[in-house]
DNA sequence: ACCTGGCTGGACTGCACGGTCCAGCGATGT
DNA sequence: ACATCGCTGGACCGTGCAGTCCAGCCAGGT
């Protein structure tokens, strides 16, 4: 649960303070952000955080979990939309390079929140995991379209197809944090997209 | 730096703390486990784990990273050191799957820990990258061997192909502890041979 | 001018955790 | 029997952090 502000001052205030911790959190890791460095950032107080995010960090920690799914549906629109010709899906994939090329640092943010949540705290982990599906559910409607289609081998599981594709994916973002390098994103999509070709 | 046990009883006691330290950062991450939570579960005392790992909770974290390197390369054996047939990275997949499934909790310990520490701990973090390459040295040793027999198509990049494949993998071990089933893992091992299919 | 209420600053509290310290215990060798 | 030394138990300390509390500030309305 968050406080909506009134105002336009306190609409900027929460917007300013979800937005730098976003960006402390994809940089140190939910567990590594305090609150006080949360302040620092954000020339806030206490009082603030707790005024918008009555619930405290959690509620800060969800609220920049949704923000950061926002932003990274919306780097790959309109590709996600249509993921159903080949050219969409090689869209698709310059999209991403260019979104985590263009992020201030390496990884992915959800992924990161997720692989730190999941197995401490059920309540994040369930939003995290829903925030996945939704994803998820992007590549799974593009394929069900062209197994409509016709454009891939019989039998082929969109379900199961969408899986192997975002595997690759973030498993790129994964080693991406881990290497510092760009490169593991490329392969990781590579991968994936063979898998597709795979099916075709 | 760790302390070396003398006696039988010191390298058990040792033993016990690193294993128990192993299975309690796997469930709840790095950060997630304090130094009482091991201490209870190994009936131990903060002095005995001081005295095995002087530089403290550092050192023990490096322990735990180098235990679970050498679990997991070892369940990938015999088919590690011959990744240079169609036939063995099947096999490997296979132990790979066997592997995880058997495991306490879901994910990768190494994907974790790695995870958590790259982007707080440089030294830890250059640790666990030279895990991780470690590891993928072996993906790019066999694809090498099959590329110099010609089993690959000329002009493939080894290093790039074993990225492909261990991004998939590492993908599928991120998501399995996502979404806590062994079915990610499953279909980023499929992404990963897809990947060296399309080049063989 | 005054009031109301959204917003802000910052001192304060309680607690969990990493790390220190020292007084023993107990097996092994002489 | 005694001394040595690896090992063990647990009280203790300092710090950093989430969360609380309250005294203001500063519009907009009347």
């Amino acid at each position: 649960m968050t406080t909506t502000p009134i105002t336009e001052k306190g609409i900027a205030t929460r917007s300013r303070i979800v937005r730098a911790a976003a960006d402390l959190i994809l940089e140190r890791g939910a567990r590594g952000t305090s609150l006080d460095d949360i302040r620092g950032a954000t020339n806030t107080s206490k009082s603030q955080l707790f005024h918008y995010f009555p619930g405290g960090k959690s509620d800060l920690v969800d609220a920049v979990a949704a923000l950061q799914t926002e932003r990274v549906l919306e780097a790959q629109r309109p590709f996600l939309d249509h993921l159903d010709s080949w050219e969409s899906w090689e869209g698709w994939r310059d999209a991403l390079l260019a979104h985590y090329e263009a992020q201030p640092h390496w990884g992915c943010p959800i992924g990161a929140l997720s692989a730190e949540l999941a197995r401490t705290d059920p309540d994040h982990a369930a939003a995290v995991i829903a925030h996945m599906e939704r994803w998820r559910g992007y590549l799974e409607a593009g394929l069900a379209r062209m197994a409509g289609a016709e454009l891939l081998r019989p039998g082929t599981d969109p379900g199961f197809l969408s899986m192997k594709i975002f595997a690759a994916l973030h498993g790129g973002l994964a080693l991406m944090n881990t290497f510092e390098s760009l490169e593991p994103l490329r392969a990781g999509l590579d991968a994936g997209l063979s898998a597709l070709r795979d099916a075709a």
